[in-house]
DNA sequence: TAGAATCATGCAAATATAGGCAAGGATTGG
DNA sequence: CCAATCCTTGCCTATATTTGCATGATTCTA
């Protein structure tokens, strides 16, 4: 706790207490009301106002029962400019509609991806197995989303866990929906990357999620490369931004995906 | 009319009244402004109106039922930065002479730790465990530095993974040195924690090391909390931001700890 | 799901503030 | 020297802020 320094001042100021608050949340990322309010020897509804205008001014962060330096949550780099961001947002719109409170979900790697993170409401109550740290850091905004990272090596390419190990955690779970992306889609040739090691882990995904929603822009649609990571027919639900009837879509339509 | 020799004593001008508020606030860093005008002998008001002005002229600031001095609240700007940023520097320099190439090693979270792994050098070869999500994105900019994240949920909070993955995780790897924080320190206590989960992990971090380097700024010296990581015995080598041979470290000689 | 802890809200007492006012003293111009 | 004026100061009153407590609502935890 404190040290007993501060109880011998009998007056203290609002702002000095306040000042007092910042320090030790600053010194010790976090702080307990209660620890605050004995050691400063006021009542705890001074203290919770105190922090109430801290985390009103930005100082720091109001949490139940207590209070978090910014330091910590400090998570600053969106990427302002990506690639056809507005078709992107519209694809994570739909997919948004898909999920339920309580869901268990996965969300891959990748910009569609960390764009429908973004847009996950604050309120919705679902748990997100996720291998890719900006996916990761933008779920952790949402107080209600239960974020868990898929544990292995990172590749610094992707910014997402790869690997055997990363397979293997993916190996022991089962979630509802996994929203994946892929670098390339043909209706014939199905799902296609250019890493050997991104493919392993989107197979480990699909195995591991009992629906696989796929996002992709319609720029990706025909398109192939080296290494396959399942055929089209392992997707439940395709999201593109284009409208579902659109032309551009028919040759998905054969198979049994749900287009949206 | 009569000598004014006595008012004279006695009586002040508002010059020299606002020059002694305004040492009165340097001293101490802050003032009641009942204090004061008792002190000086002049109505509650009269010092009301110096404060005022004087906080006009940006020589101090006034605050309800008193006055701070300007360096006081100079502080609530620094949120720019990280709390105490250049102690934790020179801390994080320290460690980074413990790392050589090929070295496996765990960092933890926290804003000290994250400032080790901003200063590791671009093209030293090493791998490094982390269950920080911010120490990964740091490491991720370095070449040469093989990234693995201990898989496991996400705190909000401490933007770490905890919780029973993670632990078991950990207990799988084995590595040379980890590098911990801890929110308190005690010669006598150890090392203590606000949050019981991060203990947890915290030991699960301690038993997969064979060196635990503990960082940590002197300010957090002789201090505890509620719930304990591990005695002082476990850490082998302690760095604070203080000259080894610093007397504030005196307590923690005659345990079997390398200070540097 | 129940009990405990924490929170938001309203209230009242104590204290602090702002602004008006008047009593001096100081200043200035004749 | 006098008088008009300004500045400073203290006092007063209406208003605002701060704080602790009571309350019911909400959230956390086991």
């Amino acid at each position: 706790m404190l040290p007993d320094i501060y109880e011998l001042v009998d007056t203290m100021l609002k702002e000095e207490r306040q000042q007092t608050i910042l320090s030790e949340v600053e010194l010790h990322n976090r702080i307990l009301l209660t620890d605050i309010a004995e050691t400063l020897d006021v009542s705890i509804d001074t203290i919770r106002r105190d922090v109430k205008e801290l985390d009103a001014e930005n100082k720091l962060r109001k949490v139940h029962g207590g209070a978090v330096s910014l330091g910590f949550t400090m998570n600053s780099t969106r990427n302002q400019n990506i690639y056809k961001l507005e078709e992107k947002n519209k694809i994570a719109e739909k997919a948004l509609t898909l999920l339920k409170p309580g869901s268990v979900i996965f969300i891959d790697g990748g910009t569609t991806c960390s764009e429908l993170a973004r847009l996950i409401p604050q309120n919705l109550d679902i748990t997100c197995f996720t291998h890719s740290l900006p996916v990761a850091s933008e779920l952790l905004t949402k107080p209600n989303v239960n974020v868990i990272i898929v544990g292995g090596q990172v590749s610094s390419e992707s910014q997402t866990t790869i690997g055997a190990n990363a397979i293997h955690n993916l190996s022991e779970i089962k979630v509802d929906y996994s929203f994946i992306g892929t670098g390339y889609v043909d209706s014939f040739y199905g799902l296609t990357e250019f890493d050997w090691d991104i493919v392993q882990v989107k197979k480990a995904v699909i195995k591991c999620s009992k629906k696989t929603v796929l996002l992709s822009i319609s720029e990706k649609l025909n398109s192939q490369h080296r290494y396959k990571t399942c055929d089209i027919n392992a997707i439940n639900t395709m999201i593109t931004e284009l409208d579902p009837e659109n032309e551009l879509l028919n040759s998905f339509r054969n198979h049994d995906i749900r287009i949206l």
